[in-house]
DNA sequence: CTGAAAGCGCTTACAG
DNA sequence: CTGAAAGCGCTTACAG
């Protein structure tokens, strides 16, 4: 079924119920209207009383495109994130929604696929909708569009991960320090041929990051450091049950593999039980996030903990506060992470 | 770091570059510079090379807001779902992003969270945005929302669920037959004491609806059908591990459960594991979604595949043939769904 | 191929 | 408390 109704409809000449149109019903000026719904309180309750039933019967929804033009500015906050498919973007965007939904604003979905020039292209686009602020996934993007970020003198919230030589403000935590800590919670277990596996790591800085915290924690114990798998597809439970089978049947020695994420690591786990694997006996299994799938699995999975949900609150958090004019101090945060040992390791 | 250049940036009254001051930089009209940038075609080489050259030296990024009022469309498209926290619609998400995003279309998410006064709001704030079209995720509204969607005369797509009574498009599945067809298939295997697990199935109707169809195949196989279990928290692994504990303390004669989805199914095949129970021996588990997970659990989850990722991208293409003015047959799709037989029946 | 004029629907100072 | 005027940045016919 379609529709035609009241006003004329060409389908893409089609122009809505106007403030002007609220302004004739209710027989006030169009700049009464306006009032009446934005800021009540300037207006009589007898004439805002007969607008507001005006803009009912009309069925009103104002154009926020005319709003944000002649008010340059607008409620909306891009928010963009290299992956929809890993759970850990959708708490942060989770949290982030929550604030902004609190507050009026519209939040702007972009997905870069860990690919830095589609990132340029997006944050080109979205800030034609001049936005009040933007959120940006990591620290590290194309020269062009930190230029364009820089000069566009708006709030910015970089997340995920924590460092100096942010454009504006910073919410995250260290990679690094994080696939260190993890490193040295299973030399300190024993464990001494310990592998990683990670996927995409020549798009995903952040598994690097941990990568490289690993490997140096490694070095630092006096540690064979050569054990690094490196998959070219998306992380998933599937590739990190075949990844595990690969790592032990080319390197027979480790005795455990910290994974790049939670999504392999459950794999891994879940594989190990079908093959009749001991874990962590024969390998120990580590990941990073702090899924609560993890909890679930038989053993348990040794993790590293993420505040994903409190780190999207808080950039919004934060976001708004500079977007009110408010002061924010310090302008980085670092939310940090923490070690959840189970029984994997 | 702040930053302050180039322009008056007041922080609020800020003003970014326009399609003004690339003309006077080009020597141009702004007219030319409009369609330089839009219709290439119709602007002479020379001219172009100019505006283009203009803009990039400027850093201009077009403000969608103009050129929306200007010309009365928009490239955006509201997606409104009921929550995020389920990897299905996130996979749904997905499927109709790739296919917005390649045509130029812009993604506004809306999240419901099962609530359909929220629903109406978020309909009618989005609409504000005189979007080129909408997907909406469900066929129940409210009589309001219905209403203002029906008069609003722009191409519209119900998705997830198949039915009579849509408002203008539909593609999706029956989740009756599908709990029936899940239903008949435990009743074959021998299965007499079948129970249902769902969750927030007030708000969540679509889960009803397999619970539905469920009971009215046991029905016609003249089974019991009072063993139904609803739980108030979101779905989760962890929830459904605790419902099948509960469910088998409950009713120790049931032999087979039913969870409203993979979440909780997969969390009860963990729990069993953990508890030694015997699956399917002692308890048959059955899920619905068909997410990936299922099948490196042990035993493998039976579950019903729906084609979400599918059911995006056709629910996008329909949408965009409408609103290009391309015409559609039929309105309606059902995209169906598939039993997936694994080891937990 | 190029430009002057009018207008999209709203808000912002500015007067009463 | 209320309204007339100007303008936000762009595009759409309409003339040349």
């Amino acid at each position: 079924m379609t529709n035609d109704d009241s006003t004329d409809d060409s389908s893409q000449g089609y122009r809505s119920v106007t403030l002007k149109n609220v302004a004739e019903r209710a027989g006030v000026s169009p700049i009464t209207v306006s009032r009446a719904l934005n800021r009540p309180e300037l207006v009589s309750p007898k004439r805002r009383a007969r607008v507001e039933q005006a803009a009912r019967e009309l069925g009103y929804v104002p154009n926020r495109m005319a709003g944000a033009l002649a008010s340059a500015r607008t409620h909306v906050i891009p928010v963009i994130v290299p992956s929809l498919s890993n759970v850990v973007f959708i708490e942060v965007i989770q949290g982030i929604q929550e604030v902004l939904e609190h507050d009026g604003y519209q939040l702007m979905l972009g997905n870069t696929e860990y690919d830095l020039q589609r990132e340029q292209t997006l944050v080109s686009a979205l800030l034609g909708w001049t936005p009040a602020g933007t959120i940006l996934a990591g620290l590290r993007h194309l020269d062009e569009t930190r230029a364009l970020l820089a000069g566009w003198g708006r709030p910015l919230v970089e997340i995920m991960e924590y460092g100096q030589d942010c454009i504006d403000m910073n919410v995250g935590l260290s990679h690094y320090q994080a696939g260190a800590s993890m490193a040295r919670h299973l030399i300190e277990r024993g464990y001494r041929h310990i592998g990683f596996v990670g996927t995409q790591m020549t798009n995903d800085y952040r598994a690097r990051q941990r990568c490289d915290g690993h490997l140096h924690a490694l070095e630092e114990a006096g540690l064979a450091t050569h054990h690094v798998f490196a998959l070219a597809a998306p992380s998933t439970p599937a590739l990190g049950g075949r990844a595990l089978l690969a790592a032990l049947q080319q390197a027979p020695e480790l005795d455990a593999i910290f994974f790049a994420n939670d999504d392999l690591a459950v794999g891994a786990i879940l594989q190990a039980q079908r093959n009749a694997i001991p874990v962590p006996e024969r390998i120990a299994i580590a990941g990073f996030n702090g899924l609560s799938l993890g909890e679930l699995v038989t053993p348990q999975l040794t993790t590293i903990v993420s505040p994903r949900y409190r780190m999207g609150k808080m950039a919004a958090t934060v976001l708004l506060r500079r977007i009110s004019g408010l002061p924010v101090t310090p302008r980085t945060v670092d939310v940090g992470f923490s070690l959840a040992v189970r029984e994997s390791t």
